[in-house]
DNA sequence: GAACCGTGGAA
DNA sequence: TTTCCAAGGTT
């Protein structure tokens, strides 16, 4: 059966076992657009596993649009700890803020000006719209675009950026006019749990319609070129305690890798000992330096090969950095290598 | 348009 | 262990 003669068998099919089978999740318990904005963003490149307790958190601290756009930047980092890729959070406040100075707190409901807000590429924009506000427009993730691959046997390279075009604009084509809301999570569902990389073709529900199922090239599909390996860096981690037991910590560069996060005092360079490295980098001395944790960190693009110790000094703080007390390190948002070093120096510590 | 930006789970 | 990746966006 032919996709493009069938659209309306299609939809209905999609549709119906959509609204049988759909997940019950948090986000989908609920009509309010701001927080059907919230999920979206949390759910960029992020499981639906991993995303729940952060969701329901957030939305917890900041139940309203309102409440977000007033919130320090720090309480809000704090609220993504752990969950990755944070200039998303970031912008997310920056976008909600613009909602509230520019929109009087109504988040807009056209593709033209929910684009304009920051953090809300393609996807989301058509996310947001689609499910919050019923209006019918293409929302092409991963998801979407491993099912209508296979679906219309489409040998487009999805690595490539112009690619997506192509599918935006099969959806526009294909959209359930009346309930696109649906017809996207639909979508959605279908690849996040039928549809898979290694799909369970017995099971869906729209197979018929399926020209690579029909051909038996469903594996094949989509495709996708591969990635350049990435680089390892070494990396020393010193954990600096003065004589009041307060912590040395900086923040990071407010863009760039892990921006605005809190962390103790790291040098790339593994072939010196700590005390050469913090001589000649700081005109530092520490003492009593023990060994504390070695391990790997693994970002999407490098990878820290991490060697820690402790150091005590009786010394001021070098420029840029800070002492803190346990509880107020406590309360400063670190990405997961610096929550590592944090947990076994505490353990070590007492 | 390619490179950058996190993390943890699964194959 | 290695690889891939999961409801992408920004620069």
């Amino acid at each position: 059966m032919q996709l493009i003669d069938h659209k309306e068998e299609f939809r209905k099919a999609l549709i119906e076992w959509y609204l049988r089978e759909k997940r019950d999740l948090p986000w989908r318990r609920t009509s309010n657009p701001y927080h059907i904005w919230v999920s979206e963003v949390m759910l960029q490149q992020t499981r639906v596993d991993t995303v729940i307790p952060y969701y329901e958190r957030f939305i917890s601290k900041f139940p309203t649009l309102t409440d977000l756009a007033q919130a320090k930047e720090e309480d809000v980092l704090k609220m993504w700890e752990g969950l990755g890729y944070y200039s998303r959070g970031r912008n997310l406040q920056a976008g909600v803020r613009e909602v509230v100075e520019m929109y009087g707190s109504e988040i807009p409901d056209t593709r033209q000006e929910i684009s304009k807000l920051k953090g809300v590429g393609p996807y989301t924009a058509g996310a947001v719209l689609s499910i919050a506000f019923g209006v019918p427009e293409h929302a092409v993730d991963g998801n979407v675009m491993r099912v209508i691959s296979r679906l219309l046997l489409i040998e487009e390279d999805i690595a490539i950026p112009k690619t997506k075009k192509i599918f935006e604009t099969v959806i526009m084509d294909l959209i359930d006019e009346d309930d696109p809301s649906s017809f996207n999570q639909g979508l959605m569902e279908l690849g996040a749990t039928i549809c898979t990389p290694n799909p369970k073709c017995l099971l869906c529900p729209v197979r018929d319609f399926c020209e690579a199922f029909h051909e038996g090239r469903q594996r094949e599909l989509p495709l996708k070129s591969k990635k350049m390996k990435m680089k390892t860096i070494p990396m020393q981690v010193c954990v600096i305690r003065n004589l009041q037991g307060e912590w040395l910590m900086k923040q990071r560069p407010a863009t760039g890798l892990l921006a605005n996060m809190w962390e103790f005092l790291m040098i790339e360079d593994v072939r010196n000992d700590i005390e050469v490295l913090m001589k000649d980098n700081y005109g530092m001395t520490v003492e009593r330096v023990r060994h504390l944790l070695d391990f790997k960190h693994i970002f999407s693009h490098l990878t820290w090969t991490i060697t820690s110790h402790v150091a005590v000094t009786d010394e001021r703080a070098p420029e840029g950095f800070e002492f803190f007390s346990s509880e107020q390190v406590e309360r400063l948002p670190k990405a997961v290598p610096m929550m590592k070093i944090w947990n076994e120096a505490q353990n070590k510590m007492q």
